[in-house]
DNA sequence: GTAGGGTTAG
């Protein structure tokens, strides 16, 4: 239904005066624009400049800002007023470029110092100080006055510039007192927060002192000051001195969030009560830093207490309710978190990303792509980050790779955070030269010293198997934390370089940085790989004594690993039945593969028959006992494992082995012949497997768990394992001298094994080989791990 | 038509 222009143009001038005042009212405003719009196009109707003037605001505060740009366009020579409009349309947009281009094509003679006021406060919004400054001087030399509106803008600005330019501050502040701009609350705010920002709290706090009408900028520009720059105790002194309730509120929510950005959650927590005793309520602001609060702390209760406090006040606003939303999943309470999604009056993007991330951290992968395909158009850097990082995170690396490439074809520009993600799905995937294409772009960009990218690189590059690499760029890194550290440490301890691991984590602890519960799990692994027993048990037990970090299950499985692969089966078993909780399938796990390597049957079958109870569907349990029954020689007992297995339906996870050549993965399956060139790499292998056996190479069937009568027909099974028809092809695809690096998603045999230790000697090449346990390097008839277990 | 501060998703 299209209006007639006669109407329209009685609305528009009814309402053209009221537009900007009110939610409700924009919003009518909004319909209105549209409908004006439409008549453009179709009747020719023109309105009056300063109706469309506004219909153009409209369209910007609504952040239709393509549709602000086509009014505007329709106008032959815009004012000043439907250009500042413009300009500042996309200045709150953050689309600088625009934005400028607007102001640059205004010629001087028509522009203003509001015109000017527009341009600076984009900047400024966008953190390019320097071009805000610049702007400034242009518009001085240009004979404009700047007003209260510009130092307010282009000091807030200043915070943006580099600490060595801080001085520049003092220069702006001499130059708005000598206007008289400092005699207005809204200039001294910035100055206050400005010099804040570059930690001159003597300068901020005299200008604060000198402001007789202070407001509630005023106060929290102040506090900020403090507690950002860790003086919480000027900031406790600073609100004790406060009279009016109101400014109280609003100190008092500065404070908490200082606490709560400097993890000091239990500081806040104390606040948010004293807060409430002296009869100040919660606000919309005070919600979010509280429940960010609880949510990292684990304090679901507390949280939930929160929660049930804004319901009976009735309150709604999007931090409050995205909070919420983390608050539970992060709580582990998923139920939770989609309730208050589903009941939020209106969602936000920041609601729909904090439900993405509840669903890909907790697992539940399928309900994250929904959730993603759902979202259709409205999605953000973030929005891509969070599914690509999640499905690294879940196993899935080339989506993610996918998924990355899709998010630039859309036109986002990834960040530092973004590339981690990726990087992440070529750790997971082994994709070498992905991996590496990658890190050349952030170095291109600039962006190699970025804590997340770099902590990213040095995981991709150890699961790719190129230790060296990975060491380089830790080394490389101007500064690090503790996940960089936890990255080297688990990278050597991958790759069987233990005892240089452990090195690692001593250097760590003599640079002073704290080692965490990951930190740990990484040094148990190095010290399990290299046969660290002692040393490893040592490290365990500081956990708790000395760093006050209690070990989890994860933590206790290491543990049992570190003891069961040298044998010390009855110290495993004191430990499981000392242990402060009930044992985990993880536990078990560990026991379980520790007795199959040294064929303690009896235990072994303990560990099965505890999993078969906590885990009866996975399959790994019942392929490990089977095994150790066919490693004895218990034919019949391992068909009865096998029997249990079908019965109960468990299926066996498919094995599958892949190969990155040029930046493009090859998938193999067990007996694959999907792959184009199947054939010419069966007839590749078998050629291999009877060189080898020249050589002496003698299959082992008892890998072999099928039943199958003749031995030929055994073997044959055995040249089909998946890793030795992608090892083939890698033969075949990639240059002479190229290592071969292979990837498993589950444990490789020691048929395998003993494979590849012949074929590195023949074929003169190394091959990397990452199943789902550990790394196995071949070099010259040699395997860096010795025995493959 | 323009300003100053504090909050949510990794």
């Amino acid at each position: 239904m299209q209006p007639n222009p006669e109407h329209i143009r009685t609305i528009a001038n009814r309402y053209a005066a009221n537009l900007a005042l009110c939610f409700p009212l924009r919003r009518a405003s909004l319909q209105l624009a549209r409908a004006v719009h439409a008549n453009i196009i179709t009747f020719g109707f023109h309105p009056r400049a300063h109706i469309l003037n506004r219909l153009i605001d409209v369209y910007c505060k609504s952040s239709e800002l393509a549709y602000a740009r086509h009014l505007f366009d329709e106008i032959p020579e815009p004012d000043r007023i439907a250009r500042t409009t413009m300009v500042s349309g996309y200045s709150a947009s953050g689309d600088i470029p625009l934005a400028r281009s607007v102001f640059d094509e205004t010629p001087l003679s028509v522009r203003d110092t509001v015109m000017y006021n527009a341009m600076i406060t984009g900047l400024a919004h966008a953190g390019d100080g320097y071009s805000a400054a610049s702007t400034f001087l242009e518009m001085k030399r240009g004979g404009f006055r700047p007003d209260n509106f510009t130092f307010a803008s282009v000091l807030s600005g200043l915070a943006h510039v580099a600490e060595e330019e801080r001085e520049c501050v003092r220069q702006f502040h001499a130059a708005a007192v000598k206007s008289g701009a400092c005699s207005v609350t809204s200039v001294t705010n910035a100055l206050v927060s400005v010099y804040s920002k570059f930690d001159l709290l003597h300068s901020a706090r005299r200008v604060f002192d000198e402001i007789s009408e202070k407001d509630e900028r005023t106060w929290t520009s102040m506090m900020t000051g403090y507690v950002k720059n860790g003086f919480f105790d000027s900031g406790v002194e600073l609100l004790e001195g406060m009279m009016d309730e109101r400014m109280k509120l609003v100190a008092y929510n500065a404070l908490i969030s200082g606490y709560v950005h400097g993890g000091l959650f239990k500081e806040a927590l104390v606040m948010v009560r004293r807060m409430v005793w002296s009869g100040i309520e919660l606000d919309a602001f005070t919600y979010p830093s509280v429940l960010r609060a609880c949510a990292t702390s684990g304090l679901l209760q507390v949280g939930k207490e929160v929660h049930a406090y804004a319901l009976r006040r009735g309150e709604f606003s999007f931090h409050l309710d995205n909070s919420l939303v983390s608050l539970y999943y992060k709580c582990g309470k998923f139920d939770e978190a989609r309730a208050v999604f589903d009941k939020m009056p209106e969602r936000d993007l920041v609601s729909w990303n904090a439900l993405l991330s509840g669903y890909v951290s907790s697992g539940h992968i399928g309900e994250a792509k929904l959730l993603f395909k759902e979202m259709g158009e409205k999605k953000n850097m973030l929005t891509w980050m969070i599914m690509i990082s999640g499905l690294a995170d879940n196993g899935f690396g080339e989506e993610g790779l996918r998924l990355f490439a899709c998010m630039r074809n859309e036109g986002f520009e990834p960040c530092d955070y973004a590339f981690s993600g990726v990087i992440k799905s070529c750790a997971v995937l082994g994709g070498y030269c992905n991996g590496q294409q990658f890190h050349a772009q952030l170095v291109k960009i600039g962006f190699e010293s970025s804590l997340s990218s770099a902590n990213a690189l040095i995981t991709m590059y150890a699961r790719c198997g190129v230790v060296e690499e990975a060491r380089r760029v830790f080394m490389t890194m101007p500064c690090k934390d503790s996940v960089s550290w936890n990255a080297l440490i688990a990278a050597l301890g991958q790759h069987g370089h233990g005892a240089e691991a452990v090195d690692v984590y001593e250097e760590m602890l003599k640079e002073g940085i704290k080692p965490d519960r990951i930190t740990f799990l990484t040094v148990l692994t190095a010290c399990s790989h290299a046969g660290l027993v002692d040393q490893g048990r040592r490290y365990f037990d500081s956990m708790e004594s000395v760093y006050c970090i209690p070990p989890g299950a994860d933590h206790y499985s290491r543990l049992i690993d570190l003891l069961c692969r040298s044998g010390r089966f009855s110290e495993a078993e004191s430990v499981i039945k000392s242990l402060p909780f009930e044992p985990t399938a993880q536990i078990w796990e560990a026991l379980l593969s520790g007795c199959r390597v040294y064929g303690n049957m009896e235990l072994g079958i303990v560990a099965a028959e505890k999993l078969f109870e906590l885990i009866p569907e996975h399959d790994g349990t019942y392929m490990l006992l089977s095994n150790m029954y066919a490693a004895t020689g218990k034919w019949e007992e391992a068909a009865r494992v096998r029997k249990l297995m079908r019965d109960r339906g468990v299926k066996k996870e498919l094995a599958c082995s892949w190969i990155e050549v040029e930046t493009q993965v090859h998938k193999f399956l067990v007996d694959d012949t999907s792959h184009p060139e199947a054939e010419a790499v069966y007839s590749y292998l078998q050629e291999l497997g009877k060189e080898m056996r020249r050589l002496g190479y003698v299959p082992d069937t008892n890998f072999v768990l099928h039943d199958v009568e003749s031995d030929g027909h055994k073997q044959d099974m055995l040249i089909t394992h998946s890793e030795k028809i992608a090892v083939a092809f890698g033969l075949m695809k990639l240059p002479p001298g190229r290592a071969i690096r292979v990837f498993k998603n589950l444990r490789t045999c020691g048929d395998c094994h003993n494979f590849f230790v012949y074929l590195s000697r023949v074929v003169q090449r190394d091959i990397v080989l990452r199943d789902r346990k550990r790394f196995h390097h071949f070099r010259n008839g040699e395997c860096s791990c010795g025995n493959f277990w």
